[in-house]
DNA sequence: GATTAATCGAGACGGTACGTCGTGTCTTTTA
DNA sequence: TAAAAGACACGACGTACCGTCTCGATTAATC
C-alpha cells in the first residue's frame, strides 16, 4: 500500500530521525557546545551525516528539533496552570517551579545551546514563538484571563506584556547570571507583577474628586 | 609624567591593538557573524594572527574588549540619567532612547554577536557585569534613589529589581524578535514598573515639611 | 575484472591522486625547494589539505611518491643495460647518458629535493632503496654478470662495490658541486672501475668451451 | 683609533659567537634537526634572535659555522696523514678511522644536518668546499703524491679521482644507508682504489720501441 | 667618574605554513 | 532505492618560526 512516496521505508526514518534527536539530546547535555558537532550527532546516532542534512537545514534546526521533539512527547498532556482561585498562590508555585528547571545542570546546557541558536536566526526564532512558546504563552494566559475575571487582574491589561513583566527578569537573570535564582526571588517577581497589574479600584464610575 | 601602568614602549603595542578592536567593530557591524573569524580581524586590522592571540584568549574576548573600548572612550563623560524630578518622565525619556538603540542594525549585530558570546562564557558574563553593565545600573540606581527620596518610588524597594522589570522585558523582545520595539511599548513598561512598585500608601502622612 | 587492490570505488581518488603528484612535480621543477609547500601543491592540484595528508604523512613522502610515480609509468619496459658484448663501450654509454641527466636543471632540483628528504628519513631511505634504487641496480648488475660470463670483469668482484665505485663519485661530484660532469669524466670513471675490477690474470685457463 | 667599525666591543661579540656556536652543535647533537631552529639556539645560547641574523644571513650558514668553528679549533695541529712508506697500510688506517667516525650518532647527525644545508645551497657548497673540504684533500693528496713518487701509484693517476673513487662510495653508503659500514669494507675500498690507480707496468725503463 | 653611544637580551610584530577539524556536497557499497 | 560510510574542496582554527623591529639594560670608550 504505502500511499506515501516510497515503498515503506518509514520505519528506517523513523528509527534514524530518532536515533539523530537522541543523540543530540545526549551531546547538548553532557559536552560543551562546540562539540556538539553534525559529525559528533551523525557519529553518535550511528547514522551517516547525509541523513541528517537531508532533514535539517542546519545544526540550529536540529538542536531546536531535539528539543521540540521533547516537549511534544509531553504533548495533549496538561499545558495547563492550575487554577485553585487564587492567582498569587498559583502563579508562586509556576514561578518557583520555573525556577527550579533553570537550576538543573542538564536543562541549562540545553537552554542555552537553543538561546545561541535562536538570537542568532530569525527563522528559528519565529519557529520557537509558534511552536514552542506560544502553546505555553496561552497556557498562561489562559490562567491570567481567569484571574481577571475573578477581578484579580486589571481586566484591561495586555497579558502579552504581563508574562513579560513576569517572566523576562528570571530569564535574563538567568541568561547572564545576573544573580541567585531562589523561590523568594520568584515570588518577588510574582509580587511586583501582581501590584503592576492590580485591578483599577474605581472601575466603576470613579469619581476621584 | 606619563605614570601608567607600562613605562610606555607601548606604541607599537597600542596602534596594533586599536587597530584590531577597530577592526573587529567594523566587521561585526557589516558582516553576518559567522563572517567575524580571527583570520579576518587579522587581515583587516593588519595585523598578524599572534598578535590577537598574544592578546585575548578567544574570539568572545576580542569582540567584548571592542565593545568595552567603545564605552571607555566615551569614559568619564556623563553616565547619569536625567532627572528634571518627573521620574516617569525621565524614565519614558531613557527607554524611548534604549528602544531606538535597539532599533538600529549595526548595534543589534554588535549586541547579538556580544550576546552569544556572553551567554556561553561564564568569565565573560562576569567582565561584562562588572564593567559594562554595573556602571549603568549604577546610574539608573542613583536615579532611583533619588525618587525615592523625592517620594515617587517605594523606599523598601529592591532597585536591582525594579531595574530588571524595567528592562527585561525590552531585552527580551528585542532578543528573541518576540513584537515590536516601539515607544508606546517603552512607555508601557515605565508605566507598569512605576505601578509595581509606587510608593506604599501607608507610609503615613510623611509629609517632610 | 578489475582486480587491482581495492575494489574501484578509486575514480576520484585516482583523479585526486594524480592531482597532487603532477602538481608536485610541477612546483619542484619550476620553484625553489622551500616553495614546495603542502599548501602549495593542494592549491595546484585544486585539492583540500586534507586530501593529502589523509594519503602521506609528510612532504617528504609526497615528493617521493611523485619521483616515484613517474619511474612506475616507465614501469616494465626495458631497464636494462645495452650489452653489445664491450662492457667498457656499453659502460661508457650508459654513464655519459647519466651525466647528462644530472644537468639537466629541473632533474637536478627534483633530485637534490628528494636527496634532502632521503637523507633525513630512515623509512623514506629505506622505500628508496627498494621501490627506485634497486630495479636499477639489478638492471646493471646483470649487465655486469654478463660481463663476467665474457671474461671482462673479475669473477669474485663484489658487484654492489663495483656500481659503488663506478657511481659514487659521479652522484658526490654532483651533489657538492665538486667539479664538471662531462663526458671525459664519465670515461674516466669507466676507465678507473674496469681497472680496479679487471680479471685476475691467474684466473687459470677457463675456457668456456 | 679602533681600526674596525665599532669602538672595541670584541669581548662581548666574542662570547656570544661561542655561545651561539655551541649551543647549536648541542642543539644539532642531541635533537631532531627540526627542532634546530634560530629561535632555539637563541633560546638555548640566552642571546637576542638578532645577534643571530647580524652575524650569519641563515640557519644553513651557522650550522656550517658550528662545524667549521670545530675543525678551526683542531686548526695547525697535523692535518697530515700517515706516511709510513706503505701506501696499502695508510690507507686503510685512515679509512677505518673514518668509518669509525660515521659510526658515531653524534657525529652522523651533525653531517646529516650539514650536508641537507650544503647539497641545496650553492655558496655554503662553495664555502664547505675551501674550507673544510679543500685542506683534508690536500692532506690527502700529499700522501698520495709521496706514493707515486715511491712509484706505489700511478704518477698520471688525477689524484682528485683518486680520492672520489675512495670516499665517495663510503660517503654514498653512510648518507643513504645503502649497506654496513665495517673495516672489511673500508679495506676493500683501498684495495680497488689501489688496483685502480696501480703504477703502469711500462713506467720502468719505458722503452718506447 | 660621569657621559655617551654602540650593542646586547628580550621579545613583540606582520607574515607564512603547519597539521587538524568541521562544514556541506558527492560517491560508492550495503542491505 | 535509501541509507551508512566516508572521501572530497573548502576554510578557519590555534601554533611555530621566520626575519624585522623596537625597547630598556648593560658595556666600554671617551670626556
Amino acid at each position: 500500500m504505502s500511499s506515501e512516496k516510497g515503498p515503506d521505508h518509514s520505519r528506517r526514518k523513523e528509527r534514524s530521525r530518532q536515533a539523530i534527536l537522541a543523540a543530540t539530546r545526549a551531546l547538548v547535555a553532557e559536552e560543551t557546545y562546540e562539540k556538539v558537532t553534525i559529525e559528533a550527532i551523525a557519529a553518535r546516532a550511528g547514522v551517516g551525516k547525509q541523513t541528517i542534512y537531508r532533514r535539517w537545514p542546519s545544526k540550529s534546526a536540529v538542536v531546536f528539533a531535539a528539543l521540540l521533539a521533547l516537549s511534544e512527547d509531553a504533548d495533549g498532556q496538561s499545558v495547563a496552570l492550575p487554577d485553585t482561585g487564587d492567582l498569587e498562590a498559583d502563579l508562586k508555585l509556576v514561578m518557583r517551579a520555573t525556577v527550579e528547571e533553570f537550576t538543573d545542570p542538564a536543562f541549562d546546557r540545553l537552554i542555552r545551546a537553543l538561546n545561541a541558536e535562536i538570537a542568532n536566526d530569525d527563522a528559528l526564532a519565529a519557529e520557537y514563538r509558534e511552536k514552542l512558546a506560544r502553546p505555553l504563552d496561552e497556557a498562561k494566559k489562559a490562567r491570567l484571563r481567569s484571574a481577571q475575571r475573578a477581578g484579580q487582574l486589571d481586566v484591561d491589561a495586555d497579558l502579552d506584556l504581563v508574562l513579560e513583566v513576569l517572566y523576562a527578569p528570571l530569564f535574563q537573570r538567568w541568561l547572564y547570571r545576573g544573580g541567585p535564582l531562589t523561590a523568594a526571588y520568584a515570588d518577588s517577581l510574582v509580587d511586583a507583577t501582581l501590584r503592576a497589574f492590580a485591578p483599577r479600584k474605581e472601575s466603576g464610575p470613579t469619581p476621584p474628586a
